[in-house]
DNA sequence: CGAGCCCTTGAAACTCGTCAATGATCGTGG
DNA sequence: CCACGATCATTGACGAGTTTCAAGGGCTCG
């Protein structure tokens, strides 16, 4: 499998068996693809919908401006991620997909997804997929909402290591995480400045460090406890929790 | 139409028109309910799934804990409202199912819903209504992460007079909303003091009170300014738009 | 080599949380 | 019918966490 549609089919085969039917389906339906740059717009709000986009390579955002400039960015969508395939129905989007890091995006349309919806396996890995995508977000709103500098920060890190591991790309407990100190700041709800503070504070606790878009986790046990981080949200099978270090 | 269902197919009829048999459908797998005193948990964490609730009367919030005790509330589920379907697929549940107000519901089960699902029609406007759930998702993350104390409150209860006036559980500009300060405090992440303080400015400020449950707007065109709500994301049609005072 | 972006650091200000105490309201049982 | 306890709303004082403002330094890319 070396097609650039790999680490996707990988992470919706997480939540079904394909058939080598099913997997040619989905590499042909993110056959055709394009490179973005950062900054990108993929869509913006009030964009008409019908159209789903599954990133293959970089780093894509979800996000929102108030009318002030003040940003939350919603969810990440690494490689292999892709968008809701709701989102077809929607008439029109209320957030934004912003490229983040330079990227390669399929996109899928209404008429390409109905090929895909005629294997029910296909339709249901998505829809467990999506799912747990909807548990991360729900866990970011209780990560804005109630946990302090520290723990959403390292909560963050614990979910995007497992994320990214279950698609081949972390190497050892260190992962490359394209984003500024402001963008962690607009995920988390932290000024720029905070962000700061509180990452050079993990890394004086030896839990993490990250620079040069590298993070490198230096005690995942201990990050784990010190940001309360639970991973059941995530639906993870045994295999792989077993597979993480650190690991309940 | 007067069974306990219709306030849901009212809700889920803004996005398809059913035929008779279609609403008789809905009302059939809703037939059965049950009543539940507030503080009952229809579902904890870890449950697991395979269940889908509709909550016919009352109120019910997701929620979650952390494991000190903060609270992060992460939805609300007015009459009319139900859970995700997907959750369905769901093999363990990540939040809790909380009923805040005595409540009467209806529980789905995978195969209610496969008989539901031969009518596309029902499938395709749960998905749409399931979509819009997912938007106030997205739009309460922002209002957490990045609105001020005011903004949020002001937002919030902008966004519930919408809902409650799509299913008729308004009257002039006022509704019910049984909800403590600490409830609020949790769902829009302040403590229940500071809750407090914010209300009594926005009734200083004339725009909105909220005493003995009920949520009376004195101003809804100038609530919307200063929480800074565009309804967008609740993806209304023309008729509703118009149809409330003070918008765009 | 300069411009621009990003990271870093310090000081001051502010929003909001915590603690604590007082009232108001309400359902319950004596 | 009133006393009681419980829950909730209200208010004040204080403190903590975080933001904002400001400035300097490092890195990268043209």
């Amino acid at each position: 499998m070396s097609s650039a549609a790999h680490r996707w089919i990988r992470r919706l085969a997480r939540f079904a068996t394909f058939t080598l039917e099913e997997h040619r389906a989905l590499e042909d339906a993110s056959a055709s693809t394009r490179r973005c740059a950062a900054n990108d717009d993929l869509h913006k709000p009030g964009d008409s919908g019908g159209r789903l986009f599954v990133v293959l390579e970089g780093l894509v955002c979800q996000h929102k401006f108030l009318a002030d400039g003040r940003r939350q960015i919603l969810a990440y969508l690494f490689a292999g991620d892709m968008a809701d395939p709701r989102q077809l129905l929607q008439t029109h989007m209320d957030h934004a997909l912003c490229v983040i890091w330079p990227s390669e995006v399929a996109m899928l349309t209404s008429s390409s997804m109905q090929r895909l919806d005629q294997f029910p396996n296909i339709t249901q890995a998505m829809s467990r997929y999506a799912s747990t995508q909807q548990a991360i977000g729900r866990e970011w709103l209780v990560n804005v909402g109630h946990r302090t500098a520290s723990e959403r920060l390292g909560h963050l890190i614990c979910e995007l290591y497992i994320r990214l591991e279950a698609v081949g790309l972390t190497r050892d407990q260190a992962f490359e995480l394209p984003l500024t100190q402001a963008e962690l700041g607009d995920t988390l709800a932290l000024s720029a400045v905070h962000v700061n503070r509180t990452l050079m504070e993990l890394r004086r606790l030896k839990l993490v460090t990250f620079q040069n878009r590298q993070v490198v986790i230096h005690d995942f046990a201990a990050l784990r406890i010190a940001a309360g981080f639970d991973p059941r949200y995530l639906q993870l099978n045994e295999e792989t929790l077993g597979r993480i270090a650190g690991m309940p």
